[in-house]
DNA sequence: GGCGCAAGTGTACTGCCGGTCAAGTAGAAG
DNA sequence: CTTCTACTTGACCGGCAGTACACTTGCGCC
């Protein structure tokens, strides 16, 4: 058998990521992944030293393609409009398009889904899910500010709140979409974020 | 000892459901409830057939309080101003300072628990998950409604996806919230939703 | 062509946890 | 004085997380 560089490691990534979305952390065995992966439950340990190992790589890799997900996309939108709030608002619509092509919807996330289940993670894993929170909350500010620097905004609005409320809306979106089986209200709802911003900043 | 009716039961829900938000149902054992609440394995099977009861138990408690709020800082909001515009942003208002005054802030949802956590749960839990959402879906709807038949909106929304955004903010916020270790996102979030009623509706 | 390392396999074990079952008890209600 | 509710005592099963350790297999390198 073909022994590619960390084959089997990448596998056992997937189908973790995929149950834990779908189950939560602590509702996913070993054994169920190690079945899937078609593994034994020795080589899982080979690969992760226990299961908070294995919590961990997960999110570094969500992170890390979220993150370039998103670089992606903003460089488009700013090569379609340089001009900050109008590539902004491209970004957004987008973001929005993107999520609204997905067949089966965002399949959700996993800052969410450790954050409802915290207590079983070490400090470790708490500090990634805040940083990663963070670094959105820095991506998003620096927009709105040198979209504040050319267009004055017209409501008297917190921009670091208004960072935060696309996260908060990306997150609280993907629950009510999962919970209510309708994934097109993750792309409506960043849509009607950008009408917000539009109507902050449009003069 | 006092036979007070049901005793025991409550306090199996009131620390299963402090449990569950911070960790999540599958990362709550029956073991760690029972030896907190004082009471014997078997006496937890006596109130309940096994652990989706629990769920379920705690899930329909949870829900009924959420409604009795709503409805109480509904009643006062519009005691205090008719107009189904200012009566609906007193609601917020009142809503963001109730949340606001919380010490620790909001524990968490429910809903947002259980729906991370799907899987493991059984078709008539997702059921109530599901109209828990609608249910608050149709009230927020009934009021963006009456405020549309006075101030006609100044920007081109649907007024579904304005209602879900209300459920969608609460939900996000929280997560924010408890991620970072900052309460007040919440009741902010919630006041950047008003900022965005009265920009669509406020002639 | 032999050596070492990465990537596993095989197998046996501990301990917790969900859940079951049978029998018994203390106090309130009628 | 019986019956019902709300539990307790205690024994048990099967499944899964996680540990431990000896063993194997294929590839790259010298």
């Amino acid at each position: 058998m073909a022994m590619q560089r960390s084959g089997k490691r990448d596998d056992i990534l997937d189908v973790a990521s995929r149950s834990i979305i779908e189950k939560g952390f602590a509702a996913t065995s070993i054994e169920e992944i190690i079945v899937e992966v078609g593994i034994t439950k020795s080589g899982f340990f080979y690969h992760f030293a226990d299961k908070n190992e294995l919590a961990k790589a997960l999110f570094q890799r969500y992170i890390a393609a979220e993150d370039q997900l998103f670089d992606e996309l903003e460089r488009r939108a700013f090569e379609l409009n340089e001009d900050p709030l109008h590539g902004f608002l491209i970004n957004l619509k987008l973001l929005a398009e993107l999520l609204d092509d997905l067949p089966n919807g965002h399949p959700g996330c996993l800052i969410a889904s450790y954050c409802y289940q915290s207590q079983i993670f070490n400090a470790e894993i708490r500090r990634m899910n805040e940083a990663a929170i963070l670094s959105w909350q820095k991506r998003f500010r620096a927009h709105l500010d040198r979209i504040a620097a050319v267009y004055p905004p017209r409501l008297n609005v917190d921009l670091d709140d208004m960072a935060h409320m696309l996260t908060t809306i990306v997150e609280g979106a993907i629950i009510v979409a999962r919970a209510l089986g309708e994934p097109k209200v993750l792309p409506r709802q960043i849509l009607m974020y950008r009408e917000f911003v539009r109507s902050v900043f449009q003069p």
